[in-house]
DNA sequence: CTGAAAGCGCTAACAG
DNA sequence: CTGTTAGCGCTTTCAG
């Protein structure tokens, strides 16, 4: 089928293109009567704007650009939904791409969005990034750029984190109030804000109570499942650890398994937090405590602060969202 | 910044715009000395090609939407990524919107992708959906469409399927050799050809074992984890069920809580499997049976589909993944 | 209130 | 091998 434009409606009513554009874009200085027949025609033939043309004449879109790691984890799906909630009211669209954790990946999807001239990025680093040319690149081309949970410091515009420094702190405070002498913490990367202020909070946790922070107990680096596993083995057999804050519930999955592997009754010889509340979390046996980030909320605010940024308003440089500490059996024990 | 076009590049070399734009699509009757100086000064000056540009200037663009009812499903998360790995490096972006299981979204989402001109559509139907209109509207205009998983065989085109026939089958007679005598099922919406089909696998592996179908044991429209916790409670109260077959594992998760708080012993008294093998259902206790799906396969070949029907070649009018079977601790008891 | 005209950035005949 | 020209569909001054 051929696609019919404004032309086409323009003829068929002799009149302009300019006026249909009007009629359509619902500008004051059309007559009512026009409008409406515009409107009514345009419908009766079929009539799909092409933005992309549109896009082009104006010098930018309604498209936002997002670019996560991934998206079947708990917390980045939710986030999206909460961008989305906020975004698509407001006339926004949403183009969701995934780095897969890759530097290589995120470079490529920056380089896509931009030459697509979406109306703004949103961006969760991936793990490997370490340098931040390409977005450069995104300040450079004047495209507002807002940052979610993996931040850095080193680009201008909105930076949205959890607070990650009382996550860790709360699931520190409860192990020690559990009784655990000797926690231990498996760490992210170190690059990344967001693990370094959860580690932060750890150790805050433990000087409040008096305990002496053994770097032998700090393994970074250990976010997967299988690095849970592993180094959950290494841990038991060369430190005195009886209780591990995991950065992340993939990590604290496989502790767990690697600790009933050697035998260990859980939480009583031993204690288990994550980071995440993973849907997984609460149905594991133990169930695993955890902290609970608020994504939702997390991706409002992200879009607000796109909108703010794109219509050119002031917003704000850091923004906070507290989290929620979910005590469960996976060291819940003679609590005080 | 000002934005760098192939008319700046074309100044700066002092040749025509058309010179620039066949140098940086590699055109073979440019020499290579102004290819390598145009690509040169190209990268030199940052310049971003405008996509939009090009595809209004092709009418066609490079860019293919995909529609999925929610992304934090394993399964759908994995098809994405499926059609990423083959999408991707054949020089195609894919752009994913969520309808959120809703008509009204999914009606939207296909207008959206349409005025955008995508260069076509992959859609697993919401659960909604009843009517087909909006896909109309997707033929009529000559895109490309590929259908997934929840399919409708009114439209035309391409349709991968898992073999949810086989999955019902084999998941029922496992719960039969298992020694359970009155298998129920819970369903979903029979809007949906893959729940049919499902429930059709059942029936035929009870008359395969000379086992009566009562229709007391079937329930639709169970999918949520709060449907499977209320209904199996009525079942067990109104039936002499044993087991249940759960097309989905949400279902089974609020089943075998459901049956947990009446106090029932899985799988001695009770046996349950699901459907989907959703990460948490291996982590569940008891560790839950169910059908795995090949999404990764899936993908790729909705993606490979996608491309055929691109360039106009033949493309399979149905294609069926097969599925396997996972048997876990929710139903194995004196297998034979 | 409506029309005429220009141009967003790029590609593709058609000519050289 | 490179230049000329036209136009994709839309918006937006500038004139009436």
């Amino acid at each position: 089928m051929k696609k019919v434009t404004i032309s086409d409606i323009a003829n068929k009513l002799n009149m302009t293109p300019s006026t249909v554009s009007r009629a359509l874009a619902n500008n004051k200085r059309i007559s009512e009567s026009t409008r409406k027949k515009v409107q009514d025609t345009s419908k009766e033939m079929g009539y799909q704007p092409n933005v992309m043309a549109a896009s082009l004449r104006k010098g930018t879109s309604d498209t936002i650009g997002m670019i996560v790691p991934r998206i079947n984890r708990h917390f980045f799906s939710n986030v999206i939904s909460g961008v989305e909630e906020i975004l698509n009211p407001a006339g926004f669209n949403l183009v969701v791409i995934q780095s897969g954790e890759l530097l290589s990946r995120e470079v490529k999807a920056v380089e896509s969005l931009l030459q697509n001239r979406v109306g703004g990025i949103i961006l969760s680093l991936s793990l490997q990034t370490n340098t931040f040319e390409h977005l450069q690149d995104v300040v450079k081309h004047n495209t507002p750029l807002v940052q979610f949970d993996r931040v850095t410091k080193s680009l201008p515009g909105s930076k949205i984190t959890n607070d990650n420094y009382t996550g860790g702190y709360l699931a520190t405070r409860h192990l020690i109030k559990c009784g655990f002498k000797h926690v231990a913490h498996f760490s992210g990367s170190y690059k990344l804000r967001a693990y370094r202020e959860r580690k932060a909070g750890y150790i805050a946790a433990l000087e409040e109570a008096g305990m002496r922070v053994d770097e032998k107990l700090i393994v970074d680096d250990v976010i997967t499942r299988e690095a849970g596993y592993s180094q959950i083995h290494k841990l038991v057999m060369r430190t005195n650890a009886d209780a591990v804050f995991c950065a992340g519930d993939y990590s604290a999955l496989g502790a767990m398994e690697g600790l009933k592997s050697l035998g260990y009754h859980i939480p009583d010889q031993f204690g288990i937090v994550g980071f995440a509340n993973e849907p997984f979390s609460e149905l594991m046996d133990p169930s695993l405590s955890s902290v609970e980030q608020n994504a939702l909320e997390m991706g409002n605010k992200v879009a607000a602060a796109m909108i703010k940024a794109i219509q050119k308003e002031e917003v704000p440089e850091e923004e906070v969202i507290p989290v929620r500490f979910i005590g469960r059996s996976s060291s819940w024990k003679d609590y005080k």
